[in-house]
DNA sequence: TCACCTTACGACACCAAGTGACAGCTTTGT
DNA sequence: ACAAAGCTGTCACTTGGTGTCGTAAGGTGA
């Protein structure tokens, strides 16, 4: 069984554990909240939180591990002959929404946008999946390392760009259109 | 006095536990130096080591304050008619190394590039004078907000890649002409 | 020179994030 | 039904980081 009933399970009381998180440091703040408080929330102990998350911070971006491999698999199934830049363009305007916040809702966005320590973490998280999508691109395209670097990393920097403008109008602003101009507006060539 | 004893000896110390800590950190690890050791390595207490940094991973980062400053007076020193992206590309250049090190040689290099609280550490640095940038670049040019983000965003996105392209070559690459080529390569228009 | 004030330091107590080890309970596979 | 595997609480421990206090030293003005 790829599904068991243990690993669906582990699944929901993660998903739990998270909301609560989230909920709790969008309510008192990231700092003000202790893991134990989060751990008693829902019923459980320090040491029980700790075997769901690695660190505080990763409550937050509960449900990332699995976009890697997605984000991965689009960009290997856009056309082998376009061009690279166009086809991170078009998965990561897709994604854009779930790498971003990395799955915890609007709540979520605010809440990292406005912690430095989820900063940070986030930052770390990207270069996850960055570090995935330049050797799927270095290998469909035949790029050198660092031209996929360079794609890559000006992808995320227009990812960065649009979330902040995001932040900044107060989540009135059109992400995927700024991601559209962002894309545009660095096309290598 | 702009410049007391006081504040010379201050300078003086900091260094000097920024030195023993860096040297610390390459021996035996990040993780595996406590800042007990680092301490003792100087003759104080933890608790004096706090008083000169706020954290363990800013022993490394000693001497990066004054950067914001020159990068963004550098930037400014620019003529206003020039090329914004040009602009970010010619004070980048000059100031890619301690950018990219934040001071600590190359050793302070490797240790970053290699551990992962330091990367991102870095990174939260790296945000303070993308800021400053992004002001001091929309209000010369009188761009808006995103359309400065997405430039120095792209800018750090080519120090990346950069500095990401030299660690694979083990410290041979031409850091220079990468920025160069990543500038000519992203340039917007 | 003497008194004054600021600064730096050590010492101590304290909190929170993690980690390791152990023991007991429940679930699962056979 | 039974053993292996998984989850949990409990306890002890390390480490990063902070607040407080007493005190010695250095710098400042009369």
């Amino acid at each position: 069984m790829a599904d068991s009933l243990r690993e669906r399970t582990r699944r929901a009381v993660r998903a739990e554990i998270a909301q609560a998180a989230v909920a709790l440091f969008a309510e008192r703040g990231f700092d003000e909240t202790t893991v134990e408080d989060i751990a008693r929330a829902v019923g459980m102990t320090k040491r029980s939180f700790f075997r769901y998350f690695p660190t505080k911070e990763d409550a937050v971006f509960a449900g990332t591990e699995v976009l890697v491999e997605r984000v991965v698999a689009d960009l290997e199934a856009r056309p082998a002959d376009e061009d690279p830049w166009e086809s991170l363009h078009q998965v990561l305007r897709r994604w854009e929404e779930p790498i971003f916040s990395a799955g915890a809702g609007a709540d979520g966005r605010r809440l990292v946008e406005s912690t430095p320590a989820l900063r940070a973490r986030l930052h770390q998280k990207r270069e996850t999946w960055r570090t995935a999508a330049r050797d799927a691109l270095a290998a469909r395209h035949g790029l050198d390392t660092f031209t996929a670097d360079l794609l890559t990393n000006a992808a995320t920097a227009i990812l960065d760009a649009a979330a902040q403008e995001w932040a900044r109008t107060g989540g009135d602003a059109d992400r995927a259109e700024l991601v559209d101009r962002g894309f545009a507006a660095l096309r290598p060539g």
